[in-house]
DNA sequence: CACCAGAAATGAACAGCGTTCAATTAAAAT
DNA sequence: ATTTTAATTGAACGCTGTTCATTTCTGGTG
């Protein structure tokens, strides 16, 4: 996948590449998307191990570690970072309770860092911000790795989300 | 594709429901690539026209006119709105130059209200600010279209967006 | 009308895809 | 050695994008 890309990606290449017979890869995974969701679960894990890891070795600028980690992750892993997106259930029904959670992981990364930034607030208040905060990351990561920005001339991407999340942040504390 | 998604969308089915052969279809559009691009063009030109129609039947708040309009027509043409970003050239170059001056088109729509809300900053300024404005408003309308929100809670993704685009722009006017 | 050049339209053929499943092979238990 | 269970296989089906020699249509000329 990292490779291929998920348009190129086949699980009959996965069977050729692995050694083993395209009926055997399904009787594991039971179908694509079987496959696709593993491959993107492990993906998920990777991310949220790679955020857990800039925090760890964070400074003071916190915040500043989880953009950066994040976006980092997608530069890093393109194709990989961009089949989570774009790998839809073939029924277009939801993901399974397992892989929403590894989500759900993700997001708690976040959370925890925007409560610590707004100490007073509510949980959910805090939750419903970071919702917010991710899809804005999530946003300008986005169109950087779509080429989107570079080809309006964008060069700095990740200084423009880590702005605008300051912003959000400077105003979620003012009275 | 409004119909069926990116994802069950071909080549062979539109000939079949046009009532020509798959080999006129090639003849006409040269490529699968081909029939995409003009089918996503027709899209953005849409989007465009959806756009500035709320801008002239706006009132005082442009923003919100601007903000809404896109979430709108994303809600509206779910299907034909992912295939915008879903889509990539099979040699992952970049599209043609008739394209992307669609996809400029309505970055300008934009950077014509950001410039007016904005009036003393530098047009430099302005489109920088624009680009980071749009990506915002793309990542909470992406999360809202992929279920990715309603999958952790969030209910009201367009006023979140709103909200960041007000907060950015009153930091932008600040000294 | 017949003729013909150019344009338009065709669909069989090819390689590849996800999916199924009866048949086969390997491994474990008796 | 025999039986039972598990693991593995690959041909077959219908679908895909793509190509291109062949056919059909169309408008103009003599």
């Amino acid at each position: 996948m990292a490779e291929t890309g998920l348009a190129r990606f086949s699980a009959r290449e996965v069977a050729k590449r692995i050694g083993y017979s395209i009926g055997t890869l399904y009787n594991v995974f039971g179908s694509y998307d079987g496959l696709m969701l593993a491959l993107n679960a492990r993906t998920l894990a990777l991310w949220a191990e790679h955020l857990r890891d800039r925090l760890a070795a964070a400074g003071e600028d916190r915040i500043k570690a989880l953009v950066c980690g994040y976006f980092e992750f997608a530069r890093d892993n393109p194709k990989a970072w961009i089949a989570i997106y774009e790998h839809h259930m073939a029924d277009g029904g939801p993901a399974p309770e397992s892989y929403q959670a590894l989500a759900a992981d993700l997001m708690s990364v976040a959370a925890g860092e925007v409560a610590r930034e707004l100490p007073d607030s509510r949980p959910e208040t805090v939750l419903a911000l970071t919702r917010s905060l991710v899809a804005t990351v999530h946003g300008h990561c986005a169109f950087a790795l779509y080429r989107t920005f570079s080809m309006l001339g964008e060069t700095a991407p990740a200084d423009a989300a880590l702005a605008r999340v300051r912003e959000t942040l400077e105003a979620a504390r003012r009275p």
